[in-house]
DNA sequence: GCTACTATTAAGCGAAAGGCTATTGCCACA
DNA sequence: TGTGGCAATAGCCTTTCGCTTAATAGTAGC
């Protein structure tokens, strides 16, 4: 028997995550958790075989639950169940110790099938998905200062403002934001702070 | 007895709606549909007393399948529910006839209330749907061109990529965009490119 | 038929952005 | 004790942006 957890802040994705599974012969839902501390307070309670796990939740971003729960159990089994598919997200999700990953698009037939590989010790990524994981393996990756300055190209910053909010020089943020391009493989601001939303290395309105 | 049809392309967001709805007394899930199409041709077998609407379905928006319905059956009562909840998502969603709308992460208890109420002839709508409706209501509307110019821009097209792809001289395009800029209160392109994310107006990845 | 709105072209100007190169200091890792 | 990556500064140069103003033409509403 698969027993399983389920980490969602909406109800109707709860409910609609736990009838089907409960209506398997060889898988049980045994608790539901609707934020990142509650989903680490019910996995040491009960232990469950997986995890389903959110990406969005009100206190914290799933993959810190994920993480935080890994630490304390090195063996955690967890499927990503998401409406993002950045690449960033899917990459942070792998990182974080996810198992499987799968959009809320998916069937219920893939969704059970997941569930029972990631539960029995298999991994489970649809193709696109790993696709967008080996492109941002490819990436240099952002340095912490970069990632701060492309939020502010996000909110859109001009140099100019970028300087008075991180009291630097003008030849140090127009050096930074042109390597922040070379590395995003952007043609101009207004290019990297779009493929900075679809690829989830920046969520709007946070 | 009210009587519920649900659109949703995702199976456990219908789950998770149905399941509550038919736990009450005074309502029913009557039929579901997962498509845009779908949801026209059991809208004509069933006329039900509402439709829960999603916005994203697999062959067109909500609001369009909801139109075409308002075209045959100019009384049908809607609630949008959604993620999106962008000022241009909320303004289409009134504008083709919706009488409530609320977000995914909405409690059970608001969304019986919201169903009751828009099933009955009232309407439901939360303060901070109003107020992006308002806000919304007060921009000058872009035109179809300006529109197709902010699409370019999104996907980080600089004036010259613009000029070409639209066989147009670059004085007519700087001044689209300023006009642009100006009707979306941005500061630049990089500014108008997220304000358009944020606020609906273009979508990423279409 | 007049008015208002939209689409278009155009020229010019100052500001902003982006590319390039060189230099310094720091810290971690080998 | 190098070596490499990161952060920061600075100057220069070219291109792009964004603003303004002016003028023409089509079209939809009144």
């Amino acid at each position: 028997m698969i027993r399983v957890l389920i980490v969602d802040d909406h109800f109707t994705a709860r409910i609609g995550l736990s009838v089907p599974i409960n209506g398997e012969a060889d898988m049980k839902v045994i608790a539901e958790a609707s934020t990142g501390m509650e989903a680490i307070i019910l996995f040491r309670q009960h232990q469950p075989d997986i995890v389903i796990m959110d990406y969005r939740l009100p206190d914290m971003p799933g993959v810190e639950a994920l993480e935080a729960i890994r630490t304390e159990f090195p063996k955690v089994r967890a499927l990503m169940l998401t409406v993002y598919d950045g690449e960033e997200d899917i990459y942070r999700a792998v990182n974080a110790g996810a198992h499987g990953y799968l959009t809320k698009s998916a069937e219920r037939s893939e969704l059970l099938k997941a569930l029972r590989l990631v539960a029995t010790g298999s991994a489970y990524f649809p193709a696109e998905i790993i696709t967008k994981f080996k492109a941002r393996e490819r990436r240099k990756p952002l340095t912490d200062r970069e990632l701060e300055i492309l939020r502010l190209i996000v909110n859109g910053s001009s140099n100019k403002a970028i300087v008075a909010a991180l009291h630097m020089s003008m030849g140090t943020i127009k050096l930074h934001v042109s390597i922040i391009l070379d590395k995003m493989g952007a043609s101009d601001r207004t290019h990297a702070a779009t493929l900075a939303i679809e690829r989830g290395i920046v969520r709007l309105g946070e």
